[in-house]
DNA sequence: GGGCTGACCTACT
DNA sequence: CAGTAGGCCAGCC
């Protein structure tokens, strides 16, 4: 019947948020992730879209570090010069993430590397 | 319900 | 290296 059909989309765009903002959760001090890259990792690979939106749509209480998603060249996704964008920039920094050229390396600044940073040292 | 927008991405020229 | 094209899809008229 219909609400079997229902039950074959179990999850709300709501839950969908929830997985994305624990992703974003999960990001250590001193790493970025691009906005795919977080997509695939709570399961939606190719939508990287509704990263930004469930960003977006955060809940402030949540106190997610937002400033560690960046675009998938490395750079900040907000107007250059605008508040937000320098805000995100100033986190960035200070947690040690450097820029060059306004462009971060996503690789030199993955969560990967930053577990290693913390184990083995710079 | 159709059309547009957007904190995007990959692949290809 | 820059620019384009197509894909993606939740919100919001």
């Amino acid at each position: 019947m219909a609400e079997d059909r229902a039950k074959v989309e179990p999850t709300s765009n709501e839950d969908r948020y929830q997985k994305v903002w624990a992703v974003i959760e999960g990001i250590p001090a001193g790493a970025v992730l691009n906005y795919g890259e977080v997509a695939r990792l709570a399961g939606f690979p190719g939508r990287a879209r509704m990263v930004g939106m469930a960003l977006g749509r955060a809940p402030k209480s949540r106190q997610l570090p937002w400033h560690r998603v960046v675009n998938a060249q490395g750079r900040i996704s907000f107007p250059e010069g605008s508040v937000k964008a320098r805000t995100q920039r100033e986190r960035l920094e200070a947690e040690g993430v450097e820029f060059v050229d306004g462009v971060i390396d996503l690789d030199r600044f993955s969560p990967q590397r930053a577990m290693d940073r913390l184990l083995w040292g710079p």
